[in-house]
DNA sequence: TTAGAAACTGACTGATCAATCAGTCAAATT
DNA sequence: AATTTGACTGATTGATCAGTCAGTTTCTAA
């Protein structure tokens, strides 16, 4: 692995922990082993470095879910909502570091000057919010989910998700025992009443 | 108004704007008016000022939702977690710096060391969730709402609530526009149906 | 073999920060 | 009138930071 990469790495990881402010490039360099001014080299600034994070953590997860996407297509569009669930909620624990950078505030005001790093959020969540959709369109296709608004719908379930996701790095309540609720409450949302025509 | 007021008042603003980190004393004393010296006569250090902060927020968020509460006891119990929801939202628009600092992560980052500042933001959370289970309770007993925990349901119909207040605040999607799909999905996951004894 | 390019190094710089502290001043107390 | 107190001030300090740069090492291709 290349200097390079392994800078990345590490800076992610770091970043994600202590947040952008806080994570200094001297300590970076001692924790990847190389010298203060080879992250220079490399990355013309701190600011750019956290570009180059952001555009490898999308790059991790769209291609992550598109490849969830092409393996599952055989269950009903319900199955299928309670399938990307559960493959998110998975997702948040092996990246967690990626996914805590993700709910931290810096990328989002970054955002408003910076347009690679607005491309990569704008990318990352159309993603996330993409695949609840698709499902959502499948299940409306073949009668197992309601008709409703499947955009507005996957929004909710979007946050409904990423919410449960953000309460367990907040460490105040134990959000892993509410999976199963979840499941359910998302059930109750999206299921069709058994028709009475 | 003092200045020991004053400068809580516009730290709590500029903290919620610009974050711990990015915000500086320096400025905090040009925006209040007063000199640099002064906010460390009424505070010992920075942090003690963001844990006055805190405090503030808790007193202010933990009476808006009391007086909620007590001016609210009419209607049955699935209709009052729709007041819940809207109240809970309109405050999060009211009390908009409240709601974003509370979104930012140093609070939960100082909370892991510092047991005043742990206890302001379980207080807050503590009121956020009791007044939807309170709802919820409300609503089995009258039998407008379905036999689930309370507890675990309290929590995930405040992720979900808590979860838009974000979407707003992260200017990514309109989350204005689904404020009413938000009620419906809630109304979904509680309302009894028709008793078929 | 070697010359030039690319990768890498770490001491250094200037800027910025929280915090300090000696001192001012007006109001309260004696 | 004399003294004390508490609120307030702003220049100063020492630490820390991102970023620079002159110099060194490693790689590559002819």
């Amino acid at each position: 692995m290349t200097k390079r990469t392994q800078i990345l790495e590490v800076a992610t990881r770091l970043v994600a922990l202590k947040g952008f402010k806080d994570s200094t490039m001297k300590e970076l360099a001692k924790i990847t082993g190389v010298a203060h001014g080879t992250i220079f080299y490399h990355y013309k600034s701190k600011e750019d470095l956290f570009v180059s994070i952001l555009e490898e953590i999308k790059n991790e997860l769209v291609q992550g879910f598109n490849d969830f996407l092409s393996a599952k297509q055989a269950d009903s569009g319900l199955e299928m909502v309670e399938d990307v669930v559960r493959f998110y909620l998975n997702m948040a624990g092996v990246k967690e570091d990626q996914f805590l950078l993700l709910h931290r505030h810096y990328a989002y005001e970054l955002a408003k000057t910076n347009t690679a790093c607005r491309k990569s959020l704008e990318s990352i969540y159309d993603c996330f919010v993409d695949i609840f959709e698709k499902a959502i369109l499948k299940g409306q296709q073949d009668g197992s989910i309601m008709d409703v608004s499947a955009r507005k719908t996957a929004l909710i379930l979007f946050t409904m998700v990423d919410g449960l996701v953000r309460l367990n790095t907040y460490n105040l309540y134990d959000a892993g025992a509410l999976y199963e609720d979840l499941i359910l409450s998302i059930n109750k949302i999206l299921k069709k009443p058994k028709s009475v025509t």
